[in-house]
RNA sequence: GGUGGAGUGGCCGAGAGGCGAGGCAGCGGCCUGCAAAGCCGCCGACACGGGUUCAAAUCCCGUCUCCACCUCCA
């Protein structure tokens, strides 16, 4: 079965053509760092990652352009309201993004442009667009540019919306510069107090949709494979930005991934609504991974109502999978990873990013392998844990890998197992005489330590509890 | 007013005409001194009302409920 991807201008499932052979250009709207990361856009950095993960096993070489929105409203309101700098804010926010990523496993893209850093390039697309006509200077001389979008046929395509149905802007009965209510900035004229850039036009700030034109043709090309971003953003940052790269003569994106959002109690998660779920806050419940995976479970377009609880049966379901890898290992030694998947977990991940359905693959061989332990069938316990392995660095979820080994100092480790080892020895002894009582006391003791003992036919086991 | 999505067992969550994904929890069995972990089994759902079909969770018509977007959002 071939790759295919629901396409959200098209509104239906479509085959994976690349626009060059064995390459995908993909870009994602990054943050807005006018806040720190909440849960719903870091579901959005998994669900991508895992696409881009998926892209390139199935061979093709990603260029990920993932970007930063240094500047806008809320930056300034939020930079007036602390006494500090547009710039501190922006910086201290996407500091917080970046570490958001990195402990969830987003792989780091491979340009992470940022739009203060490309005003020249928005300068020359807005030049591009008022000469051609689709974009002119505000009336008024307040200095904003507007695109005009009536000059556009093809505007509200993406969003599949009808130019004669849409609503003007709130902001338009004191915005006597457009031409039409519907017209949107591509830049902002300057306000006193407010950071601007030189232009033709006027000094001023860029809009909201023109930096993501501008990057995206300037890393990726004025045409590329993939666009990708929140269901939220289909309308109006999508339709604003496809509008004026399309308008200017730019193919810009052949394919259009959103990621659903995340709800809680039923109600939307934003920003703006200030009921934020803090990855900081999150990460204290359950392990990042577990976090991950709570995230990649769900098909990337559906609804997640996040809950406490669903987020810990989640981990539930990971630490079953990591059981398994620890106590295989223990067995028959570190296993390198597969390189091949299974064709089931293949095609469900080839349909449309189907990380549920992989996901049941998974399982599958986590029982399987589970048998195979208990049978001490050590071939097949090895070739198990090998497939095993490799599906779930392909999903970025790997216990064993790198990205989420127990970290500390493994002097410190042998000096606890020595130590429990000497308890352990304790215990077998009384168990041994058939002093329960003490033999338990034990396993008791260890337990409020924080210590999980397994008794199993090759001896007693001890684990770390997490959770 | 316009556009789109959703309603699946106790819970989470896939699927989209025909052998009931998977996980979490629960129950029974095996294993264990007892546990834990694990294995085997059980339980069990497609919002409601009609219709099409040999066959509907899936298609059609109608109804109800919830949600998102329509220029701050991932």
């Amino acid at each position: 079965m071939s790759l295919r991807f629901y396409d959200t201008r098209a509104r239906q499932v479509r085959d994976f053509v690349p626009l060059r052979e064995g390459r995908a250009s993909l870009y994602l709207c990054g943050a807005t760092v006018q806040a720190p990361p909440h849960i719903g856009h870091i579901r959005s950095g998994v669900n991508f990652d895992i696409l881009r993960r998926w892209l390139t096993y199935r061979g093709y070489r990603v260029t990920l352009c993932r970007n930063v929105t240094d500047i806008d409203d809320k930056i300034i309101n939020v930079a007036r309201a602390e006494g500090v700098p547009w710039w501190e804010v922006s910086e201290r926010n996407q500091r917080a993004f970046t570490w958001a990523y990195d402990i969830l496993g987003c792989l780091p893209p491979t340009v992470e442009p940022r739009a203060t850093g490309h005003v020249p390039e928005m300068v020359e697309l807005m030049r591009r667009l008022i000469e051609s006509g689709h974009a002119y200077p505000a009336e008024n001389g307040s200095g904003d540019v507007y695109f005009d979008v009536t000059s556009f046929p093809e505007y509200g395509a993406l969003s599949n919306q009808r130019l004669e149905q849409m609503r003007g802007a709130d902001d338009t009965e004191n915005d006597l510069g457009k031409r039409d209510p519907r017209d949107f900035a591509l830049w902002k004229g300057v306000r006193p107090g407010e950071p601007s850039w030189e232009t033709p036009w006027g000094r001023g700030r860029p809009g909201w949709h023109l930096e993501c034109s501008a990057m995206a043709t300037k890393y990726l090309g004025s045409t590329f494979d993939i666009h990708g971003g929140g269901l939220d953003l289909v309308f109006p940052h999508h339709e604003n930005e496809t509008a004026q790269s399309q308008a200017a003569g730019d193919g810009f994106a052949r394919y259009w991934l959103h990621n659903g959002l995340l709800a809680m109690a039923g109600e939307k998660m934003s920003k703006s609504v200030g009921n934020s779920l803090l990855i900081p806050e999150i990460v204290r419940k359950v392990r990042p991974v577990e976090l991950r995976y709570y995230l990649a479970q769900a098909h990337y377009r559906s609804v997640i109502d996040y809950s406490d609880e669903a987020l810990r049966e989640a981990a539930s379901a990971y630490q079953r999978i990591e059981g398994f890898l620890t106590r295989a290992t223990e067995v028959v030694g570190e296993v390198a990873p597969a390189g091949e998947m299974p064709e089931e977990f293949a095609s469900a991940l080839d349909d449309d990013l189907g990380v549920s359905q992989a996901l049941a693959v998974v399982h599958g061989h986590v029982r399987d392998g589970n048998s195979a332990l208990a049978d001490g069938a050590k071939e097949r316990l090895a070739e198990i844990t090998g497939r095993l392995r490799g599906m779930l660095a392909v999903l970025g979820l790997d216990p064993l890998s790198e990205q989420w080994a127990e970290t500390g100092d493994t002097g410190l480790r042998d000096v606890v197992d020595a130590l429990v080892t000497v308890a352990l020895d304790q215990r077998q002894a009384a168990r041994a005489r058939k002093d329960y009582a003490a033999a338990d006391e034990i396993r008791d003791r260890l337990s409020e330590a924080g210590i999980t003992v397994e008794d199993t036919p090759r001896g007693p086991r001890w684990e770390l509890r997490h959770g």
